[in-house]
DNA sequence: ACTTTGACTAGAA
DNA sequence: TTTCTAGCCAAAG
């Protein structure tokens, strides 16, 4: 697989800002749908470029989110609806499962 | 050019 | 159940 290309930039980006409130998709999902070969890929491009994304939305796929983002990114989805119970997030629920 | 870092994951202990 | 390890790949120093 050849590197990342930016149609894979904005796939992701798309599929993100597809993602509905009240539900949340994992890196690995996305990085899926988008060809990339891994969920790091997805991680990076969310620390850089988020500023007009619903990145509370993406979620690792251990339901834990990672430090630094935990307490924002828990006040958002609970705000939205999602169920989060003692900083973990109900992912049995509300997580959309990857496309075709 | 090489090493370290990071908004990850699946599997092992 | 939680913590650790190896694999992963682009960016930054």
């Amino acid at each position: 697989m050849a590197p990342v290309t930016e149609q894979q930039v904005e796939a992701v980006r798309a599929l993100v800002a597809a993602i509905p409130a009240g539900r949340v998709r994992t890196y690995g999902d996305l990085a899926s749908d988008a060809g990339l070969t891994s969920p790091r890929i997805v991680g990076w491009i969310m620390r850089t470029d988020s500023a007009d994304l619903p990145w509370h939305r993406v979620v690792p796929a251990s339901g834990r989110p990672a430090a630094g983002i935990a307490a924002r990114q828990l006040a958002r989805l609970r705000d939205e609806g999602v169920g989060v119970v003692d900083g973990r997030i109900d992912m049995r629920e509300h997580r959309l499962p990857a496309g075709p």
